[in-house]
Order: structure tokens, then C-alpha cells, then sequence
DNA sequence: CCGAAAGTTGACGTTCACGTAATCGAAACG
DNA sequence: CGTTTCGATTACGTGAACGTCAACTTTCGG
């Protein structure tokens, strides 16, 4: 089987994306197939970072952010000042959740308020239709 | 002072938004400031509609999504069958920001992680140079 | 009363994140 | 051995959410 390689047909049916969106993401430079032929092949680690660029994705963070952020999970030889910089763009996003995550704490209380007033609502309109 | 009505200016300075913005909010019927003659004012509902809306935007719906919740904060005359319709909508998008919420837990937890990997491997990168 | 400031309506431009052909080469299949 | 099929490349198109510019009114301070 094959554990280690995927075609592109393969990686779309997996993550549910289309082959323009993941020529899209190399052409960006979020992931990095090796080709055999003219073909792409993808491997664990392409997974692995398309698996956070659909992530980061659904937090509403851009590609060149996800692009950033990918750099923190390469353990590549870099110098210390990127790694340096990659962290400090990091701390901010770590804030954006963070900030982000208090705030939907409390949209999601607000909206479940409004639904409960809607059906409230909804209700009394019901039983008035009846007794009217 | 004006604590009733505000002009677009003024609503701009207030929420960080540009003229061009709260018109095209306006053209997708997201709001409805009344006029004065040609111009527009923007009352306590106009402003109360636009927190939410840029609440909404910065968990990634879209202006219609928006528009949809936005109905089930109006306690306006609609029959119930719009109501019952409007509460589905917002049942789903309170799914939605639910599984966010937990995704995002969980999203911050593995960054937060990462971001410590990747300051040991600054410090052990600067001892080694001490020490080399 | 008048000229700058503020606001209005088009209309076209822009960025992001892809979609959608059109055309081509290689590869698999009967 | 021809022909689907899969993939690659190139290029133009698209929808969302505005930006920007032009051409006009409208309004307000001096």
C-alpha cells in the first residue's frame, strides 16, 4: 500500500480539496511535493502541513499566515534569527486565537440567547394563533 | 451631544471603518441608517447591528451569513415560518462557532507547544554557540 | 453668500483563493 | 496501437469585500 506517497488524485479524495488548490498551495509555497516525472507525489509531511493549512484555513487566517506559521513546525537548519522571528510571528497568532477564542466564548452565549428569545417568540406567536 | 444619531464620519472614527464600507453593508441590507435629505444617519439599531457584524466577520462568516443572524435580533413583525427559518440558520452557525470553539482549544494548545519546541531549539542553538 | 468640507452616487480597480477551460504529454487499458 | 484517462501548464474568469477615483450636491463656518 502505498503508506508513504499519494498522487494528487489521492491527496484531493483524502482532504476533500481540489488538484487546483493544491497546485495552488506549492505555487504559494505551503507545501512542497516531489515530482516523479513531470508528476506530483505527495508524502507524510506534505500531509502533515496540508492538514494545518486546512486548519489555520478555518480559523480565517490567510495563506501567507499559514505560510509563516508552517515555518515553526520545519525543524529545518535555520539560523537563529528566523527561528528567532518565526517565533515572535507565532506569539502573535497564539494571541489572535487566544483573543479570538475568549471572544466566540461569548458570541456563542449571546447566540444561543437569541435563539432561545426567537423560540420564545415563535411559541407565543403559536399558542396566540391558537386561542385567537 | 449626538448620542441619537451619527453621521458616517463618526460612525467610521467609532468602529474603524471606512465610508465605502458601511455603504456597501448598507447595499447588502445589513443596515439601514435613515436619511436627511440625501444623507445618512446612523441611529443606536444601526450601531448595535454593526458590532455584530464585525463580531461575525471576525469569525469568518460571510456578510450574508450576517445578514441571515442578524433577522433573529430583530424582534420585527415576521411571520413564523420566516422566524422558525431564521432560528434553523442560527442553530447551524452556533454548531459552527461550537465546533470552533473546540478546534480552536485545541489548535492553540498544539501552537503553544510549538512555539516551546521551537524556543528550546533557540536556547540550545545559542548554548551550543556559547559553548563551541 | 460663498467656498471648503463632508457626503452622495456610479463605476471601475484590487486582493485573495481558488474555478474553469484549453492545450498538451505521459500512461494505462482493451 | 489507438484512445481514454490522469496529470501538468498556462491563462483567463469569478465572488466576496471592499478601495479608489470622478463628478456632483449639500451643508456649514466665517
Amino acid at each position: 500500500m502505498s503508506d508513504e506517497l499519494m498522487t494528487i488524485r489521492q491527496m484531493c479524495d483524502a482532504f476533500g480539496v481540489t488538484p487546483r488548490t493544491l497546485r495552488f498551495y506549492e505555487a504559494r509555497e505551503l507545501i512542497f511535493p516531489q515530482r516523479r516525472g513531470q508528476h506530483r507525489l505527495y508524502d507524510r509531511r506534505d500531509r502533515a502541513r496540508l492538514t494545518l493549512i486546512l486548519r489555520g484555513k478555518r480559523f480565517g487566517f490567510s495563506l501567507e499566515q499559514i505560510r509563516q506559521l508552517l515555518e515553526l513546525y520545519e525543524p529545518g537548519s535555520r539560523n537563529e534569527t528566523q527561528i528567532a522571528a518565526t517565533i515572535t510571528i507565532a506569539r502573535e497568532r497564539l494571541a489572535d486565537m487566544e483573543r479570538q477564542y475568549a471572544e466566540l466564548r461569548e458570541a456563542i452565549a449571546d447566540l444561543a440567547e437569541q435563539i432561545n428569545d426567537a423560540e420564545t417568540r415563535l411559541s407565543d406567536a403559536t399558542h396566540s394563533k391558537r386561542s385567537g
